[in-house]
DNA sequence: GTCAACAATCGTGTATACAAGAATAGCATT
DNA sequence: AATGCTATTCTTGTATACACGATTGTTGAC
């Protein structure tokens, strides 16, 4: 348990979010999570404004909080942005690697290539968070990191849904060879253009994501 | 006076430090605003939530809740993201313009036309604002469009430091025509190159601001 | 005179109480 | 039977009370 009950329960509540406990539109009542939690009523609201402020629900002036629903556009919106920011960080990450950086990387990517080989998604998929973390921590922009870890985090179940899709494992893995390389090579406007292109939805990928967001 | 007064509060302590009202890294006593605004401290608890949720504060468990200071190299990074974000925009926006954008870019085009002859830096201060939406929304991009109105928000102190720096809004205004010109053309790649350079801070621009900051 | 330990005080964290608006169910009227 | 009005209930919004940790000031020892 976090140092006060009211960070505890934002990260829980933001938890059960994002792992579809609580489903899009579904309504949160203060006293029902107050007495799940065994907690009163003071904590969690203040939890509740918090995920309000990032997004995740959204308070109706005494009406009650609910669950957000994103919907497949919205959702697509999000990994454009993701993108973007990615490209930002990959082609900052280009210009100022160093020795630490560079071994982080390495060292994700080789255990990316592991899983891939493998064939394990669910390894992959942690696997892949970590390596996407390393290019965010070298490009040196702390600002630039939160927003890219913060958004990386609200994407997090649909990331997981993608990987579910025939050879997109493989895919993937090939695509972070091309971006390491271009990061270590110091090209950083390649960098950027191919992790627009790994990050982003585009063509057929839309519609696999609204595929796998309608079988939920 | 807003739906309920924990909202209200938000705003009201979210411009107070955006207007440099309470400075960076003063500590916000919630009994000290309670009585200032003539509430109890439930709902100030809660505006001070949203806000850190926001990051504009931060609340450190039992201690109390602090100003943020950014700190110029922070505000750097800042724009940089913003630069990004603003590049997407306006490569959305040379895609997807249509009638009503095309009406509402040039409007406030006009506007800051008019304000940069007159040399008036705080109507081309509003003017710039009104400006730059209108790409945010030609992009047609809801999510984005929301995450630059946050961005655009958290940085509109600096941004008016800046444009009282010598030439830059003649400067200024000629980049909005050069951008103008690429969005009505089509040429996204193009938009986008220019925002970037239009919003970044390069170069001199970032001792500029440096100067500024330290001046207040 | 400086530093450390202890006590008092102050401020935050949580619970509970109370007020007020929204949803709902029941009754009446058409 | 359907619709509209009213009363009840339920939930949110705000205030207050209490507990506990942090800060600070004072006193004593070296």
């Amino acid at each position: 348990m976090s140092e006060n009950v009211g960070r505890w329960l934002r990260d829980e509540i933001e938890n059960s979010i994002l792992s579809n406990e609580f489903s899009p539109g579904e309504r949160l009542d203060e006293t029902v999570l107050a007495t799940r939690f065994g907690v009163s009523r003071t904590p969690v609201r203040e939890a509740l404004m918090q995920l309000d402020a990032i997004g995740l629900i959204e308070i109706r002036p005494r009406r009650g909080a609910i669950v957000i629903d994103p919907g497949p556009h919205r959702v697509y919106e999000m990994f454009e942005v993701m993108a973007e920011l990615e490209g930002l960080a990959g082609s900052l990450a280009a210009r100022r690697l160093d020795k630490a950086s560079r071994e982080a990387i390495n060292a994700t990517h080789a255990r990316c290539e592991q899983s891939a080989a493998a064939g394990d998604s669910d390894a992959y998929y942690y696997d892949n968070e970590e390596f996407h973390k390393a290019i965010y921590a070298a490009g040196r922009s702390d600002f630039l990191e939160e927003q890219c870890l913060q958004l990386h985090r609200r994407l997090r179940p649909y990331r997981r849904l993608q990987l579910r899709v025939r050879n997109r494992l493989s895919t993937s893995f090939l695509e972070h060879c091309a971006i390491v390389d271009a990061i270590f090579a110091g090209d950083g406007d390649e960098a950027r253009r191919l992790l627009r292109g790994h990050v982003g939805i585009q063509g057929e990928r839309f519609s696999d994501l609204v595929a796998s967001m309608a079988a939920r």
